[in-house]
DNA sequence: TTGGAATATTTGATTATTATTATATTACAA
DNA sequence: TTGTAATATAATAATAATCAAATATTCCAA
């Protein structure tokens, strides 16, 4: 069993270990966006979007397009939405700590 | 956007983000397994094996059931090896640092 | 050419994760 | 009962990830 191969895959799932990570991917399904776009509609600070954005890219989930001034960011494999699909389901499921999750959700 | 709901699918990632719990993960695929035979298959320590199992357990992706002195593990929901298979699909398809990780696993 | 808008990077303090080692617990067989 | 195999937890030092704030860079328009 490849010990490398499987830190590779570890370190795929940190890309995806983050809220603000998870929403920008979310945010990149319909359409790419700037990080002036991002920071609106995610509603965080510059600099945070720009350092998650580093990470995405680090990992090469994202691809830029350069514009002028402005970076535009996308998805590079549209599987990456799938299997945020399979995730929502799975947590659909009741996966995930259902009893604290409902009770914290239901405080917002 | 509730951020709850992002921290939590966020925790389920990081289950993931880690060698050993996907090894794991990988490795109840056929069928359950106590922890002695994960140790043997992982060739990882008592200890090391039994503190990722107890991750894996508390963000609820697997469950167990005992027999006697003998606890047995297996993956909650299948759709968890779907996801791996996404990711894994994912990872075919060069996503991740290919340049580096070729270079990694031809030196093993 | 310079000022400003857009984005990226750096820094450092804080917190979380990992890995190792040691110690507890539990259930059974002798 | 007591010893032992199986498993879990605790302690903790080392490393990594996060967050906020400040500073850099880049590109364009005036």
């Amino acid at each position: 069993m490849s010990s490398t191969l499987y830190t590779f895959k570890a370190e795929f799932f940190k890309a995806l270990a983050h809220p603000l990570r998870i929403k920008i991917l979310e945010t990149l399904r319909d359409s790419e966006k700037n990080v002036t776009e991002l920071q609106n509609i995610l509603a965080t600070d510059q600099s945070g979007v720009s350092q998650q954005l580093a990470v995405l890219r680090s990992k090469n989930l994202i691809i830029t397009r350069k514009n002028g001034t402005n970076v535009y960011y996308s998805v590079r494999d549209p599987l990456i939405f799938e299997l945020l699909d399979v995730a929502r389901q799975i947590f659909n499921n009741h996966l995930i700590g259902t009893r604290d999750l409902l009770s914290q959700l239901e405080n917002e």
